[in-house]
DNA sequence: TTTATTTATTAAACTAGTTTAATGTTTTAA
DNA sequence: TTAAAACATTAAACTAGTTTAATAAATAAA
C-alpha cells in the first residue's frame, strides 16, 4: 500500500530501509469519494498528503465566485495547503476529489516529529519544496508572457494523461480563462489540423 | 557588515552564536553597480545572495523580447535562480542591479558544506523556500483572478517603499501589463480621488 | 427508463489590455 | 552644458478574452 510512497521518497533522497519504514509508518490512509473534500476554505490544514489513487483539484474561490485552480494532483503527487499548514491560519483553498481517491496522510504533529528525529526528512521536504517552487515559477512566467492558446497547447503536451480525466471547465480554471474561450481555442486548433 | 544577514537568519530559525558565525563566514561581499548583472541568461547560477544595499530585478525575456519580472529584491531579501542553482542547468533569468548595490554571496559548494555540517541550515532553507513559495502561490492566484488595476493598487499598498525606487516600466513588467496600460490605470485612479 | 444536471459549443455584444506612434519631460552621459 | 537616452503620458485603432444566452450532447440520478 505504501510502495508508491517509498518509491517517491527515494526519487528525492536516499534513506536507509529503517528510516524510510519509520517515516512511512507515520502516514495513514484516507479514502475520499468523488466530490468530497480533503480540505475546505476556512479550515486549518493540519496534514500533508500523498495521492495513491484518484485525482484532486486544489483551488481558490475569489470574491466574485470564480474558481482558480492552483494545481491538480494525481497518483504520486503531494497535496497540502502549505500556506495554512505552516502559518496555522485558515485556508483559502479547497482540496476536492474529482474521482474516488486514496491518499496517505501525515499529520502536522507527526511531520514535526519526523523533522526532529529523522534529520534527512528535513532535506526531503526542502528538496521537494524547491522543486514545487521551480515549477510554479515557470508557470508564473508562462502566465505573464504567453497567450491562453499556447498555455493550453503546452498543458496538453505536458500532461496528456491528465486531460483525459478533466473536463474543459477544470482545464479553463487552471489556465485562467473562461470555458467559453477555451472552446474557441479548441475549435481554432482543430481547424488548423 | 553581516549584521543584517544575522538578523535575517534569526527571524527564521534560532542558532547558537557559533553556528551563525560559522555560517556567515561562508559569505563574501560583492558590489554590483547599477545596470550590471549578478546573473545572465545562459549562465549556471552557482550562488545564493543576500542583498544588504540597493535593488535588483530578477526577470525573464521571452521569445518576443518582452520582459517579465519575477520579483524585486531590496535590502534584506535573498536572490538566486533556484531553478538553475538546483538543477545546474543554464539560467533563463537575468539578475540586474537597478541601483548601486551590495550583496553577500555564498557559493553552491559552501552552501552544501553548510547543509552537511550545520544541520539547522537545512531547516533554514526549507523554511525560507516554503515562505517564498507561499508568497508566489498567492501572487499566482491574484494574477489568475484580479484585474491589472487591483493588482497595481495592491502592489503599491504592499510595497510602498519599493514603488518610489521603481520606474513604471518596471512595475508594469512585474504586473504583466504594458507601461501604456499602466499609465491609463494611473490616470483613472488619479481622477477617482 | 425517464428526468434532471452537468458539460461543450456557438453566436454576438462587450471590455480589458495591446500596439503603434507622437509629444513632452526627466535623467544620464559626454 | 548640451545632446542623447530613457521615461511617462495620451490618443486611436486593434485584439485577446469575457459575458450572456441559447442549444445540443453527455452523465448522473430517480
Amino acid at each position: 500500500m505504501k510502495a508508491l510512497l517509498k518509491q517517491n521518497i527515494a526519487k528525492h533522497i536516499s534513506l536507509s530501509e529503517n528510516e524510510i519504514e519509520d517515516f512511512c509508518n507515520l502516514f495513514e490512509q484516507k479514502l475520499i469519494c468523488k466530490k468530497n473534500f480533503l480540505l475546505r476554505e476556512g479550515e486549518i490544514c493540519k496534514f500533508e498528503g500523498f495521492v495513491t489513487k484518484g485525482l484532486f483539484r486544489i483551488y481558490h474561490i475569489d470574491k466574485n465566485g470564480f474558481e482558480q485552480i492552483l494545481y491538480f494532483a494525481i497518483e504520486n503527487w503531494w497535496i497540502t495547503d502549505i500556506d495554512s499548514f505552516t502559518t496555522e491560519t485558515p485556508s483559502q483553498l479547497f482540496i476536492e476529489a474529482l474521482e474516488d481517491s486514496e491518499v496517505l496522510v501525515i499529520s502536522k504533529k507527526d511531520k514535526e516529529f519526523a523533522y526532529a528525529n529523522l534529520p534527512k526528512i528535513e532535506k526531503l521536504f526542502r528538496v521537494m519544496t524547491q522543486k514545487t517552487h521551480v515549477a510554479l515559477q515557470r508557470r508564473m512566467i508562462d502566465n505573464l508572457s504567453k497567450t491562453a492558446e499556447s498555455r493550453y497547447i503546452e498543458f496538453i503536451e505536458k500532461y496528456p494523461q491528465l486531460i483525459q480525466r478533466l473536463s474543459n471547465i477544470q482545464i479553463a480554471a487552471y489556465l485562467g480563462i473562461t470555458n467559453v474561450f477555451l472552446s474557441n481555442i479548441r475549435k481554432k486548433i482543430a481547424v488548423k489540423k
